[in-house]
DNA sequence: ATATCTGCAAAGACTTTGCATGAGA
DNA sequence: TCTCATGCAAAGTCTTTGCAGATAT
């Protein structure tokens, strides 16, 4: 996990403050697993900072993805998902698996390799044909889990 | 393209019924290539029937991926968009790359045959380990086009 | 010192819902 | 006929923004 004098170094480089909200929301999004909604971060850090408010919690959500250290999902239900980004190939790389009848979500980390050799092949063909710079992709799979599934 | 008729049969058979507007809809679908908003197929069924409501453009979409005909997606923006389902090996199945500098979203339909086969094993692998029924799945690539790759 | 950040409340954008009227089977 | 669908407007939900006061460097 990353510390807070490496954030402080990233935030500064990039002209940025590395204020207590930030800081508070950085430990909620570290010490929680993934698709965690901008109020239940909110939540989680008013427990310990009643005083931060829920648009400071956007705010820094929104600078986070910016700074390429958060990843936004949306998963069907209406509200955004974060969790902190992990190049693929990093220990807490996955991808989801999401039940349209509870809404639940599970990790998966299966199929990584075979994953992985698709997406390099096709990012590279499909940035030289449409002169496209890929950033990042998504694989969701949607469907209904055990509870679910007789519905 | 699918005609009415066949579309009359499907409505019935689920106990709906197949209206005006829901007809309308469906033509705007089948006449105008994906991702539209549900504001877009409001408009365009606006210019050919402006007393139907953008009310019933969401309800029918709704309906429309509850049968299962419509796919719904979400590429960052805000609004949700909407293509017509077609099956993986339909002449028309894609996937997107999505440009997060102005929006615009590509159809690709390279990778087809690899991802076919990788979705197959992941999909029964997934589905047996965590009794989890699959129906969809979602494969996007975001970053920037060629406009904005320099900004 | 001073440019950036925050909290609050208000505004915004998209989507859903209630209800009386209208239309399909 | 009688249930289902529609239109309109109002309400809901998540997210963004304006602004004065607070904070990091």
């Amino acid at each position: 996990m990353r510390h807070h004098g490496w954030y402080h170094g990233m935030f500064a480089e990039q002209g940025y403050r590395f204020t207590n909200p930030r800081r508070a929301v950085l430990d909620v999004l570290n010490s929680t697993q993934g698709h965690l909604s901008a109020e239940d971060v909110y939540f989680e850090v008013h427990t310990h900072y009643p005083s931060i408010g829920l648009a400071t919690v956007y705010r820094t959500l929104e600078l986070l993805e910016r700074m390429g250290l958060l990843l936004k999902f949306d998963f069907g239900d209406k509200r955004a998902r974060y969790e902190l980004s992990e190049d693929p190939g990093g220990s807490r790389h996955h991808h989801h698996l999401v039940c349209t009848g509870c809404g639940r979500i599970i990790d998966y980390t299966d199929f990584v390799a075979e994953e992985k050799e698709l997406l390099k092949k096709a990012e590279s063909g499909l940035s030289k044909k449409y002169n496209f710079v890929i950033n990042n992709h998504v694989i969701n799979f949607y469907g209904r889990c055990e509870k679910c599934k007789n519905e």
